[in-house]
DNA sequence: ACTAACTTGAGAATTAATCTCACTTTTCCC
DNA sequence: GGGAAAAGTGAGATTAATTCTCAAGTTAGT
């Protein structure tokens, strides 16, 4: 089920249209395709899910142009860029939420939970001062057990995987 | 220079050992070299250097046992893994630090500093308890740049690459 | 010393990501 | 609209950190 409705998508377009030109790059079918996709994506995602969805789009789409498209997006702020330690990354469509948000990420599930973590960006301001830095940008990365399991339920994710 | 006294070398050294023995595994040449090199090394260090400096000890050290030590290491939580989102890790000698240091990395001089995050682990419970998980670790990473460096200095750090 | 089990080195394999280059497409100026 | 320069693209080669394979070497008990 797709929740994003259809006038935010065409909206969010026409941004993606703007914000090319802005940059001086060109509107291609295969960039709005990748763009559309992106924004179909509630969760995150991987590069090779988004050439999947993509495709689904606009079959002409290739695993280079996707992969030259996404430091275009997040560069450009569109989308977050996520790397939790594994051999690829993931990505998240920004749909303007804080950037005080912590990634938790469930040990049992695999999945990974985009949580508010309030004065963040003031916390890691008072840890980069003890050296004289001053901070750009910071994550918290949280590795976790789901509790419900421990006490002899079930993790609620667990399926998805 | 080198700043680890010899009798806690020695001592370390011992503790390998035993370390070793406890989980069943051999003491080897190789891995008693590797431990040394983690050992002499102050500061961050990937899997190459590592394997320059255990070569340093015992020129027999090849990159794949470099390789499968170094999760025995970590596993067993003599070396702490550090992955700031390069395609290649850090790692580090534990010395019994705190467990609540966050990882500041100065866009400048490249360097990553260790830095002690009081209450971090309090702070990460609180953000992972909103989706009903348990913290099992956690990392803070901060992006930062040089405030010498912003007010017409240099990065003290610059000349080290 | 003997031997079964564990380790190792060298190089092949893996895999996400990047690069190359000949071929398309877009833009924009007329 | 038409045409050319510049930008963009797909397919496949390449890169580079890490992992795997397997024959040969070591270790640790007996």
């Amino acid at each position: 089920m797709d929740s994003i409705k259809p006038e935010d998508r065409r909206k969010s377009s026409e941004t993606f249209k703007e914000f090319l030109a802005q940059k001086g790059l060109r509107v291609t079918n295969q960039r709005t395709a990748i763009f559309d996709a992106v924004f179909n994506q509630e969760d995150h995602f991987t590069a090779e899910d988004l050439l999947d969805f993509s495709r689904e789009i606009d079959r002409s789409v290739s695993r280079a142009t996707v992969y030259r498209t996404l430091p275009i997006l997040t560069e450009g702020g569109l989308v977050k860029e996520i790397d939790v330690g594994r051999d690829y990354k993931f990505y998240l469509a920004n749909r303007g939420q804080k950037t005080e948000q912590a990634q938790v990420i469930c040990l049992d599930c695999e999945k990974i939970f985009e949580i508010e973590a309030p004065f963040m960006e003031w916390y890691a301001r008072s840890v980069a001062q003890k050296v004289g830095l001053e901070p750009v940008s910071q994550r918290l990365q949280v590795h976790a057990r789901c509790i419900r399991l421990k006490e002899g339920g079930s993790c609620p994710n667990r399926e998805s995987h």
